[in-house]
DNA sequence: GCGTTTGTTCAGTCCTAACTAAACGTTCAA
DNA sequence: TTGAACGTTTAGTTAGGACTGAACAAACGC
């Protein structure tokens, strides 16, 4: 199946869509094509002649989104091509990597309230806030994402 | 107020924060001086000297931060410099941002599931899973939002 | 008016990271 | 064992964005 120029417009968008979120445009590329083509699995080579991207790039960045938990690679029995299609719950995963990000946060604003532990009060305010709102989120997006899982 | 060593590795680790969720690196050093700086106002030239950097980088950067609703710039009474501090609400701000981000995937499964108006329920799947995640999320995002304003 | 202080803007530099193309290794068929 | 089909790796190129430094503009005191 080849993509007509809609096609390519969405395939485009969807990568600047991921390096909005800071991923390589080429895995939004990717994505964007195994999002609508038919069938739903693709080629090395397909995606290569796709997206007019060199076998190295195809190769690098799919490797990229597997680590990601994003797509899947297809070893079909007795076919030479590796084939790769999305993951069930890849957006989920994607959501996952935010919540590290939170976590992150929380955990800055922990080791600097430990230099300021000596100061008062009024000092630490700023990086209290800082440190509790991180831990809301850091829990509440856990437990929304558990009740995604569970109301699909 | 000067900083020790243990606060410039603390403003250098904001930094690696704030880029990675896409933003200067700069930015993230000046959030963080500011989240443990006492008084919690800071000058420009302040900013200069305590992270090393340019006054036009500080420029720059301090104006990025106002236009994300992080910081504020204090314009005091009979004094030539401008102060910068952050500005309340400033985390939950930056999850608004998060928010945008969101609803731009959900928009741009909408624009790929009128691409495929006319082909079969099953190759519009993909499209639609994405949909409804980014719905989802965009929805009780919002909700939590308002939780965390009410909370505090 | 002039000079000082302060913030902004812009040209130029540097650095990182994505991408290409080519070399390489592996597997399979004949 | 040779050759073809694939995927991976790596050196080299390129593009984008952050940062610097200098020129510029505005506000103020004298």
């Amino acid at each position: 199946m080849e993509p007509t120029v809609e096609h390519k417009h969405f395939i485009e968008q969807m990568g600047l869509a991921f390096e909005m979120v800071g991923l390589p445009r080429m895995a939004g590329r990717i994505f964007g094509w195994l999002l609508i083509s038919q069938p739903p699995h693709q080629s090395t080579n397909e995606l290569v002649e796709v997206l007019q991207a060199s076998k190295g790039s195809i190769s690098t960045t799919t490797r990229l989104l597997i680590q990601l938990k994003m797509i899947d690679r297809l070893s079909l029995l007795g076919e030479r091509q590796d084939y790769f299609c999305i993951k069930p719950g890849a957006w989920s995963q994607m959501m996952t990597e935010q919540v590290a990000g939170i976590t992150a946060f929380r955990q800055l604003a922990e080791k600097g309230l430990e230099l300021l532990a000596t100061k008062n009060p009024e000092h630490r305010l700023r990086l209290e806030e800082m440190r509790d709102f991180h831990a809301f989120w850091e829990r509440e997006l856990l437990i929304l994402n558990q009740c995604w899982e569970a109301e699909r």
